[in-house]
DNA sequence: CACACGTGGAG
DNA sequence: TCTCCAAGTGT
């Protein structure tokens, strides 16, 4: 097999071996005339970046089931869909998704542009997910590319120059592989290859349909692809997180600033975080309580910066007035607040329990 | 362009 | 324990 034959053993395999997905329309629907919706398909591109499949699959039905068309999204408030959001990570999707249904029920009659240039005009919707919907749900020939597909065509051509170096190139190749007919599912199929097969460590080449015209299998280089620069090694904070629990149970909460790490979410009241921060007293508690240390400290980890915050717990008396922009959240409630991920465990540290 | 921006699972 | 990384975007 030749390369300009590589296209169709692909789709070939995709028709065989695409993954069920809730957001997907399968290979069988499709040649049935089923057409994907596209406000399915920008709602899981969006979850799905930088986000696992496992990850986003309950988060993507407990939104389409919560508002099912994208008027519905627009009308939401913001406050909800942060909830929903909550643990999910990268905030600032959240926020642009809300923004881009407003606008897209607002100023295209509900409609998504069709086109990558319109798509990528909408907040949260960058090259990788103009072209993901625009080929998905439009049919239109855009050239996707994610990671996974970095990592196929840098291994199919044996491209040794490192990320972001060598994307101009990988585009050039995919560009010319994509059959016109099914744009869709070539990106897709792309996708699930890297996925299941060409995969980071330790591809299964023997059950590759493109294993043949491998340059990269052929040179043994395969798995060492994509090159990327190395990271940075991630600096440590420290910091403190006041839970003020009152007699019923309530904890006290605030809002994080709109913008920035976990914006717009909530969190009980924090110090500062930094490097040379002192935390074995509490420091700038929100409440003049008789304060005390929890056992261990709450341990996390950013994308670039380790989080080392002790959890300082304190009774409040019934009746204790929340400060100015803070707020008591009753015990039931706790668990449906905006609480990213690190301020669950701040607040379960805190009450000693799970939250 | 480089960096900020979350989380959980795998090895 | 620790590194890598998963359907990237915004600034």
């Amino acid at each position: 097999m030749t390369l300009a034959a590589a296209p169709s053993a692909l789709i070939a395999w995709y028709d065989r071996h695409a993954r069920p997905l809730p957001w997907r329309v399968s290979p069988e629907d499709r040649a049935l005339g089923v057409v994907p919706d596209p406000y399915h398909v920008w709602l899981s591109e969006v979850m799905l970046q930088q986000t696992t499949v496992a990850a986003v699959k309950s988060y993507y039905s407990a939104f389409v089931e919560r508002w099912p068309r994208v008027e519905d999204l627009a009308a939401a408030g913001e406050e909800d869909v942060m909830k929903a959001w909550a643990g999910l990570g990268y905030y600032s999707r959240a926020r642009n998704l809300k923004k881009c249904a407003e606008t897209v029920a607002r100023d295209h009659g509900g409609r998504f542009p069709q086109t990558e240039e319109g798509l990528k005009a909408l907040p949260g919707i960058g090259p990788y997910t103009a072209a993901a919907i625009a080929a998905i749900a439009f049919d239109r020939p855009a050239a996707v590319v994610d990671g996974n597909i970095e990592r196929v065509i840098t291994r199919l051509e044996a491209i040794e120059t490192p990320l972001p170096d060598a994307k101009p190139q990988i585009r050039d190749h995919v560009a010319e592989l994509m059959p016109p007919d099914r744009p869709g599912d070539f990106a897709q199929a792309m996708m699930d290859l890297g996925a299941t097969i060409c995969t980071p460590r330790k591809p299964a080449c023997a059950l590759c349909p493109w294993m043949d015209e491998c340059a990269g299998r052929r040179k043994g280089i395969a798995e060492t692809l994509p090159h990327k620069a190395a990271k940075a090694q991630k600096p440590t904070r420290r910091g403190m997180a006041f839970v003020a629990v009152r007699e019923d149970g309530a904890v006290l909460l605030r809002r994080r600033p709109p913008r920035g790490l976990l914006g717009g979410m909530s969190e009980p009241p924090t110090s500062e975080w930094a490097a040379d921060a002192v935390t074995d007293r509490p420091l700038d508690a929100p409440l003049a309580l008789k304060w005390r240390k929890s056992p261990a400290p709450v341990r996390h980890t950013f994308t670039h910066f380790h989080l080392e915050m002790t959890v300082w717990r304190a009774d409040a008396p019934a009746g204790t007035p929340p400060p100015h922009g803070h707020w008591w959240s009753p015990s039931h409630e706790i668990s449906g607040e905006a609480l990213p991920t690190v301020m669950k465990k701040a607040v379960a540290a805190g009450l000693g329990k799970t939250v």
